[in-house]
DNA sequence: TGTAAATATAAGCATATACTTATATACTAA
DNA sequence: TTAGTATATAAGTATATGCTTATATTTACA
């Protein structure tokens, strides 16, 4: 495996985005599937302005991507960023955000589109 | 390679202070050995209260310990700190700071003590 | 069309952050 | 003792951050 480096301050960059109890659990979640604003609002039990200005601070810094599919915008990790490497580590060391997923599922609150 | 889970929040207090350009150095320079207040100072080219208080959010949360030795402070990195797993993974990934240490020992203004 | 749903953005505000300058503390050595 | 060096801490300040409420935008659908 080849060893990565990434620059200190594009480092420092990523890692103060994701040093948010908040921000880190869309990243966590991200990592298992796609999600849509409603849904983060959902899980995180937080007000939807308040939701889309963190998922902002993370689309500006190129982390996620977002993508329209009818009236719902779903973001997604964003793998050509130059700290992914980093990011993949970090969620390689956190709890799986999978259940609170599986949890939304149940109560019919997953958001389906084709 | 037993895989470590550390609690979402306990990271991201440790990302948040990483994800500062003059942290993230001050650790960067620490995984190779310990240094003084002066050498940051040097190193940094910042003023001392600055890189203080610096040491001081490391420390207080735990990340780096300190010892005196005569006159001078040394801190180094806790290993025993819950995040250094990941700690470790993202020094494993920026780009060495042992030039700077060799740097400041050339110049002389390595401290040494015994 | 008009209304509702999903989302983004703007403005306001309280708190946190990262410096600065000034001063206190602890150790060393004359 | 006293002066010098290394370091910590305190106080002040400008800026950043993360929420809130209010409003704008886009899409779906009756």
């Amino acid at each position: 495996m080849e060893k990565i480096i990434i620059e200190l301050e594009d480092t420092a960059k990523t890692l103060k985005l994701l040093g948010d109890k908040t921000r880190l659990t869309i990243i966590g979640l991200l990592k298992d599937s796609e999600c849509c604003v409603c849904e983060f609002v959902e899980v995180l039990q937080m007000s939807q302005p308040s939701v889309s200005q963190h998922l902002r601070k993370l689309r500006d810094a190129g982390l996620v991507r977002e993508q329209r599919r009818g009236q719902w915008i779903f973001y997604s990790l964003n793998a050509q960023h130059e700290t992914y490497p980093i990011i993949q580590q970090i969620l390689d060391q956190i709890p799986d955000q999978k259940e609170k997923l599986r949890a939304l599922e149940e109560a019919g609150l997953r958001i389906q589109c084709n």
